[in-house]
RNA sequence: GCCCCCAUCGUCUAGAGGCCUAGGACAUAGCCCUCUCAAGGCUAAGACAGGGGUUCGAAUCCCCUUGGGGGUACCA
């Protein structure tokens, strides 16, 4: 066997989709394992929904995620151009070498007539198998019957044959010739259709192996006779199954992904900082982009890992997978036959066992942003806000799984106003002897010689004691009063964040007196 | 209609005839830990779509049915 060689085709649709990309990730993971070249093809031949614009983001969620090409777009390769649109000379020249190796004929039949035939082959009852009538007419004759005038292209599908594909995933699958129609190859105005134009891709880009969607199975039949026709070798095929919606036995689909965009992830969305406009203005802000996860501040790592075990898996047990043991177990037999539910409860703890991982300085510089597009920081922290988000991502620990999530914890200690919650100031902080407390305490700490979680702790235990009532009274006390909510990181920490002076201006200022 | 594909807990999966009283993970529930929430620990509940074969033996092989999906285009 030659050298491995895959490729992806996406068509520049503004969005890097999510079902999409594990096609994609299957074709790198493979190819990567067995040391070949994976190739980018921007199958842009729909000229009006293919602006160049709508390129850049399939490009920077690639990139992103670590998915590199080795020939593609700004990658430059042997068998470029990689662009479709740039390769439509070839489609109708191979189209014109079948039509005179007599492996390929012009279409004569209008619109209308290709549709009664199918409407009397419906009445009928029968399937409808096109055969023109130019299909046994000489080479010769057909040659100079697209001299004079320019008519769509059909390919011959051989008579009586069994057309057989051995699918590196699916196993051995037929199809009897007979039962399909010649398809249409070449558009009277040269443009290829896609089975043709792929074929004649693949083969120039000595593509070894095709893995691809399942949907793809059904044209592979036509496929496979337009690689004996040009007389190419055929790759290897791997269908890989579909993506499905989350719950749900339905493709997670291309089309109408507004669906998507619930009111829920809207109000998501909205929590981290983006305005109704502003997701408004983006139509690719939903979970089944990449560029959704990118927003909300997963972990490229984590999408990852969640992806590949998508209808693979390395063994009985492993579910964080890092990538380089991916590439070094993952092999197409593994992958399974049936469709994947997407479910991002899954996806969502992956991310946060990747973000366990991630080392400080990391999070603190993933964390940032999300801070400064909701305005909470500057976009030049000072030194001190810079150490205080240090700090809060160190207490924050494991409840940080998301970059995003950030908002939730950091915020409450990071602005300097505090945002009371009605119903944690009405359980914490309006109860009996709470505000006293609250108000003894305050006098404790400020006498305190060192202000760390120590003393503050050793401060607490004694007045409760003193007092005869539960230290849990205080403390939950304390941390409605000095961020506003119930949860967050352990209230000492949070004190020692806010530093004594803010602590003691946030207990006494709080709702508790009031 | 015709052709093709698929079928194990809610979800992702292990299982390539006996290791299966079907294993793991996410989610769910309970308990423990605990200052809340996370994290962690323990426990529970939860599946071979149905029916026929083949076999000493079937989740695994074959057939049928049912259900899901794809194709049937001068879409990709």
């Amino acid at each position: 066997m030659g050298p491995v060689r895959t490729r992806f085709a996406p068509s520049p649709t503004g969005y890097l989709h999510i079902g999409g990309v594990r096609t994609a990730l299957f074709n790198w993971l493979f190819t990567r394992r067995h040391g070949g070249q994976f190739i980018l093809r921007i199958d842009d031949t729909d000229a009006e929904r293919n602006k160049a614009e709508a390129l850049q983001p399939i490009l920077d969620g690639f990139r992103w995620l670590g998915i590199d090409w080795d020939e593609g777009p700004g990658v430059e390769g042997p068998h470029g151009p990689y662009f479709q649109s740039q390769r439509q000379h070839l489609y109708d020249q191979a189209a014109r070498k079948l039509v005179a190796s007599w492996h390929a004929y012009p279409c004569v039949l209008t619109a209308d007539e290709l549709r009664v035939e199918r409407e009397a082959a419906e009445k009928a009852k029968r399937p409808y198998i096109h055969r023109g009538p130019r299909r046994d007419a000489t080479a010769e004759s057909n040659l100079s019957l697209l001299a004079e005038r320019r008519l769509p292209i059909r390919l011959k599908v051989p008579d009586g044959s069994v057309i057989a594909l051995d699918d590196l995933i699916r196993g051995h699958v037929e199809w009897k010739a007979d039962d399909l129609g010649d398809p249409v190859i070449l558009r009277a105005d040269g443009r290829a259709l896609y089975n043709f134009a792929t074929v004649v891709d693949d083969a120039a880009m000595r593509i070894s192996h095709v893995v691809r969607a399942a949907e793809h199975l059904s044209n592979t039949p036509l496929q496979l006779v337009a690689y004996a026709a040009i007389g190419s070798p055929t790759p290897a095929f791997a269908h890989v199954p579909v993506v499905n919606e989350p719950n749900s036995k339905k493709k997670l689909s291309k089309r109408d992904m507004t669906k998507f965009l619930t009111t829920e992830i809207r109000q998501k969305l909205e929590r981290i900082g983006w305005s109704a406009a502003e997701i408004a203005a983006r139509d690719d802000l939903n979970p089944a982009t990449v560029a959704f996860y990118r927003e909300m501040g997963y972990l490229p790592a984590a999408l990852i890992n969640y992806l590949g075990r998508l209808g693979w898996s390395m063994d009985d047990h492993s579910e964080i997978i890092p990538l380089q043991t991916m590439v070094a177990h993952f092999g197409l037999e593994r992958v399974n036959s049936s469709p994947a539910s997407f479910d991002p409860d899954k996806l969502y703890w992956v991310a946060g066992e990747y973000m366990k991982e991630m080392p400080l300085a990391d999070k603190v510089a993933g964390c940032l942003p999300f801070l400064q597009r909701a305005g909470v920081l500057p976009a030049e922290p000072s030194a001190e806000q810079s150490r205080k988000l240090e700090q809060v991502i160190i207490a924050s620990g494991d409840r940080i799984k998301l970059f995003s999530d950030i908002l939730q914890y950091g915020t409450p200690l990071l602005s300097p106003a505090v945002a009371y919650d009605e119903k944690a100031v009405a359980k914490r902080l309006r109860k009996e002897g709470v505000a006293d407390l609250l108000a003894a305490f305050a006098g404790e700490i400020e006498k305190l010689p060192v202000f760390d979680v120590q003393s503050i702790e050793g401060a607490l235990q004694a007045l409760s004691s003193a007092r005869g009532t539960q230290p849990s009274l205080l403390i939950h006390g304390l941390r409605v009063a000095c961020t506003g909510v119930e949860v967050g990181p352990g209230v000492y920490d949070i004190m020692v964040i806010l530093g004594r002076d803010e602590s003691l201006r946030r207990i006494r200022s709080s709702p508790a007196f009031s």
